[in-house]
DNA sequence: CTCGTCCATTAAACAATGTGAATGAGCCCT
DNA sequence: AGGGCTCATTCACATTGTTTAATGGACGAG
């Protein structure tokens, strides 16, 4: 439980994780937190002794930039790892919030280390985490650089249906998510406004409907023909790693 | 040498590499390959049994989309561990290519596992290498989304003149890149047309001259508050990790 | 030398997106 | 019921960026 049964379930998803190796992240003490909406669960600029697993609920990364302007770079969902580079990157160069509510539960950087100095495949496990992390930072890249806002937002649901569903989070093309057409404007670099309209074409396309913060995908195969998406950049291959 | 002086240069810039360690890197078998300019590195979708470090001259990578239109997603220079990551993420969602003529070596996949196997600081010093990648492109999300053309072009100029910098590669405010207008479009996502109009806008300012593929910084701290840069998420410090 | 190619540059029309302001729906608080 | 909030929606207008097309310089091939 505390969300180390979910990250689990998503390594598990690309590679099997031997029993020992289940063993040590389950052994993993852990200091359980509840953040409301918009709170600050990791600081910019701060050194972390511990990282952060999203065990209910979802938080975001956000730089901020001049004039209280703000980017979000990326949405994290339960099960999500979310900091687990500040054990190697040490300061912090953008913040992560929450939300909506988000139970979140945080491992110390020294436990994780003991634990993975005996396991390399474990080690790889959790670089691996990070590494879809990645992936999924590139993918936004181009549709930030390259499709449009329409895309770009048909793109973005495609992603989370996905990654939600891998959790568990997800079926039948529906999904919750507590994210404002503000926030969606700090994740496409788009104003409020324009999210709007966008989401409108949308709708106007009988892609999806999007109303008390719950999305439901009318016909997944078109919005992901439109948005150009293909799931590659998930990694949901069961493999050796 | 083969470009391995250059990744202990660049890891050793941010946490001292033992003697055994750099012992274990040196001691890696490489493959050397020279690619001219725009030549495929490592192919979209193909499934690399050995990750490529660059040795001399640059490369990108970059996603394709549609009507053969495509985002640069990271510009790797001497030193970088390019595609590291494929010896977790198996399949390729993305292509590298050589921008100019380009060395790199190639290590295979069984013996960066062998030479990890026994060193966890040194697999750690590994993942850091990418997570200083996924720490750039959150950094490019945020150019992205939220600056104006003209802030994001300069700060792509002050991220390569400090990276540069630490393998040697600029001072004295210059440094050369064989990067064209078409190019840096495909880095900023911008047209081709608006990139030219950007960069006349930094030399209207007189920040920057960019000429002949060699990129001349006349005012570095002028250029940086103009871009609103902030080295932190490079990660310069020297500390244990 | 001359042609072809690549690259940088410019112009003008057009499309996409941002800004500021106003409105209304829903909801919590009292 | 009323007041004050947040959020979604809409409008008019400003700004930014794209597209297409044309031009000229540099340079290598023949």
């Amino acid at each position: 439980m505390f969300g180390k049964d979910l990250l689990v379930r998503m390594l598990d998803r690309r590679d099997t994780l031997p029993r020992d190796e289940i063993a040590l992240i389950e052994a993993l003490p852990v200091r359980p937190v509840t953040f409301g909406p918009d709170e600050e669960i990791v600081r910019e600029g701060s050194r972390p002794a511990e990282s952060c697993l999203i065990a209910n609920g979802f938080a975001v990364r956000n730089q901020t930039i001049r004039e209280g302007r703000r980017q979000i770079t990326a949405i994290h969902v339960p099960g999500d790892f979310v900091d687990l580079h500040s054990l190697l990157l040490k300061v912090m160069d953008h913040s992560v919030s929450a939300l909506g509510s988000c139970d979140v539960v945080f491992i110390r950087h020294k436990d994780l280390l003991t634990a993975m100095g005996g396991s390399p495949h474990l080690t790889r496990m959790l670089w691996l985490s990070t590494t879809i992390d990645t992936s999924i930072q590139r993918t936004w890249i181009t549709c930030l650089g390259r499709r449009s806002a329409e895309q770009h937002l048909a793109h973005v649901i495609c992603e989370l249906y996905v990654r939600l569903e891998i959790v568990g989070l997800a079926s039948d093309q529906t999904f919750a998510i507590p994210l404002t057409q503000a926030e969606l404007g700090d994740v496409l670099g788009l104003s409020i406004v324009h999210v709007n309209r966008t989401l409108q074409e949308l709708r106007a396309k009988d892609l999806v409907s999007w109303k008390d913060r719950r999305i439901v995908i009318l016909d997944f195969q078109r919005l992901a023909l439109l948005a150009d998406f293909d799931a590659t950049y998930l990694n949901l291959f069961h493999e050796p790693r």
